[in-house]
DNA sequence: TCGCAGATTAAATTCATTCTAATCTATTGA
DNA sequence: TCAATAGATTAGAATGAATTTAATCTGCGA
């Protein structure tokens, strides 16, 4: 008894993004949604869960993480082989990502800008930019 | 009796990067690099070896990858989860990915550039921008 | 309250990739 | 030239992320 006082604005993000509140979904999307921005893999976000008390299987995980994605409630950042981040800034953004830590750490996409883009190859259009600036220890 | 006549300049660049010019690595090398600016995964490559008449098995083909991009005669390009690229233009460049059909295309670096990008983390330093423009079939 | 479409689940499965331990081979120095 | 050996290749097993399956559960509208 315990966290399901306030019915939550996430309540209605994912009524409106035509999503069934059900309790691993709202369970989920409070660890997501009500931490500020954050960049999870399945496997992060499961243990979490479990940290959190809130059993959910792996399954589940993965497609609340997907369907939140269609949703636009999440963005997958495809930023090293073999493993995916979602991130749950969904504003216009890029990364800085450290190879060594598997860090992942927001640039905003305010004053950067990219000149010179070639057209895409006709019959198709753009969906979406992505920068990632593979960073490492350094100097 | 066959194919081995022209000591070729592959053979050069093997040795140059510290490789032993084995038999497949040297059959590899030829099909990556003696056929313009390619894209290929793993799986790709032992077709086309097998089809070539190269047995080479598909640890090897991992191996070589990897060690020709650790030797700079590829670059490993992360654009899917799940899937990895290798794209023998090591030249400065980015990519158009149609998510589709999973083709990757090349964007020369040649008048583009981004402006507005900030400091990395400090105790980092920057050590390549990747450019992913994802494009899908449209109007 | 009931019924069911949609959601969750454990378990099995797939797929790319890596590891292991045994076998082979390019190179070097006698 | 040849034998020794460090490095390379290999089949097959193992790993790990992600998906599928088939059974069970649960929001929610009637």
């Amino acid at each position: 008894m315990n966290e399901t006082i306030p019915s939550s604005p996430v309540l209605k993000r994912l009524r409106a993004a035509g999503l069934r509140p059900t309790r691993q979904r709202l369970a989920l999307a409070r660890l997501l949604l009500e931490n500020g921005d954050r960049h999870v893999t399945a496997e992060q976000l499961h243990n979490e869960a479990s940290a959190a008390g809130i059993a959910v299987s792996l399954a589940t995980i993965y497609n609340t993480l997907h369907q939140f994605t269609e949703a636009g409630l999440l963005r997958e950042a495809v930023v090293e082989p073999g493993r995916s981040y979602f991130d749950t800034n969904t504003a216009d953004h890029h990364h800085f990502f450290c190879e060594d830590t598997g860090e992942l750490q927001d640039i905003p996409a305010h004053h950067l800008s990219v000149t010179g883009l070639p057209m895409p190859p006709s019959g198709t259009e753009i969906r979406r930019v992505d920068i990632i600036v593979r960073i490492r220890p350094g100097p």
